[in-house]
DNA sequence: AACGCTTGCAACCGCAACGCT
DNA sequence: CAGCGTTGCGGTTGCAAGCGT
């Protein structure tokens, strides 16, 4: 494909930006002369203070502008070249996992930027999984009866929630919310259980890169606090390698030995399930547990919730 | 050769979270 | 705690190359 590095043509757009509109500041394509004074100055100060760089580093681009150029093209550990067959299996998976959260599985790919999985994902797999007759969004059946001729009689999930995730358990799809309040992480299943809330503690559950923002600083203002800290994201990643590699069997045997029992909350008494529990009870699946959490931790907190009818 | 359509992807935009004062 | 600046993310745009006619 072409190099667009190499590209001179710029582009024009009518409303300026609070960044990038400013008189002087050249948009468009980069030169490679633009680029190595970048790399050169990276190199010598180091990432960070975007906002400075382009004036002290002498270029005429804002520094979003800079800081995309060197995430996503510059840096040394940026891997170019095909998407390998492997690499794209573990984007479907993690696809499959966490939805269009192209950072968070940018991260599981060594070498592979946000942008680079972003646009091989809209460009190829999910063209490639409608082809196949799945729906990239839900990664479910886009015709569940193949001998049914009227196609549309049965409509993939509809979803509003962009962070939303299909929950599939026991062939049924089910409607959940997912929240985090209190450093509780409660799941609820509108449809099979409504009335019971599944709360197994946060502090119980690993996190992973994504949303490790939200528990670290919750960790640091909380220093006293016994937190499970690094070997929560290890545990994470042994989940979520465990989801990936479809093998969730191993991971929940090495939480049994890591974690103690979750703890079962109830806030006024109703019946409830831990997470585990409602996993082996097929009310909600690995994955489901794994998005939701995912999901409540990046944002420091905040109640999240996926309506996923 | 010329034209129009499609494809691939770098770059841009808007927004939300975060951090500092 | 509010306000403001900065950073990072996901969606979208627009253009050059490829391809078909």
């Amino acid at each position: 494909m072409r190099n667009l590095s190499s590209r001179n043509s710029t582009r024009s757009r009518s409303t300026p930006t609070p960044c990038c509109g400013k008189v002087g500041i050249k948009r468009g394509p980069w030169t490679p002369e633009e680029d190595e004074i970048l790399a050169n100055y990276i190199k010598k100060d180091g990432e960070g203070r975007w906002r400075t760089l382009p004036k002290r580093a002498g270029l005429l681009r804002c520094g979003k502008s800079c800081r995309l150029r060197w995430m996503n093209y510059l840096r040394p550990s940026v891997k170019r070249g095909r998407i390998a067959p492997d690499e794209e299996d573990l984007i479907l998976r993690l696809h499959r996992l966490l939805g269009n959260r192209w950072s968070l599985i940018a991260g599981r790919i060594p070498g592979r930027t946000d942008n680079e999985i972003k646009n091989y994902w809209n460009t190829h797999l999910s063209k490639k999984l409608i082809s196949q007759g799945i729906d990239p969004r839900t990664h479910k059946p886009l015709y569940p009866n193949p001998n049914s001729s009227e196609i549309a009689k049965i409509a993939p999930i509809q979803n509003s929630n962009p962070n939303s995730f299909p929950l599939e358990a026991n062939g049924g799809v089910y409607r959940a919310t997912a929240t985090r309040e209190n450093d509780n992480f409660t799941m609820t299943n509108l449809d099979q259980f409504p009335n019971q809330v599944i709360d197994d503690g946060a502090k119980n559950w690993p996190n992973c890169d994504g949303f490790n923002k939200g528990l670290q600083s919750h960790h640091e203002q909380n220093k006293e606090e016994d937190y499970v800290g690094n070997e929560n994201e290890d545990a994470f990643s042994l989940f979520l390698d465990s989801l990936i590699n479809e093998n969730v069997f191993v991971y929940q045997q090495q939480q049994q030995q890591q974690f103690q029992q979750p703890k079962i909350v109830g806030p006024s008494g109703e019946p409830m399930i831990s997470s585990s529990q409602a996993i082996h009870h097929g009310s909600i699946s690995e994955a489901e547990v794994a998005y939701s959490m995912a999901a409540s931790g990046e944002k420091d907190g905040a109640l999240n919730s996926y309506d996923l009818a």
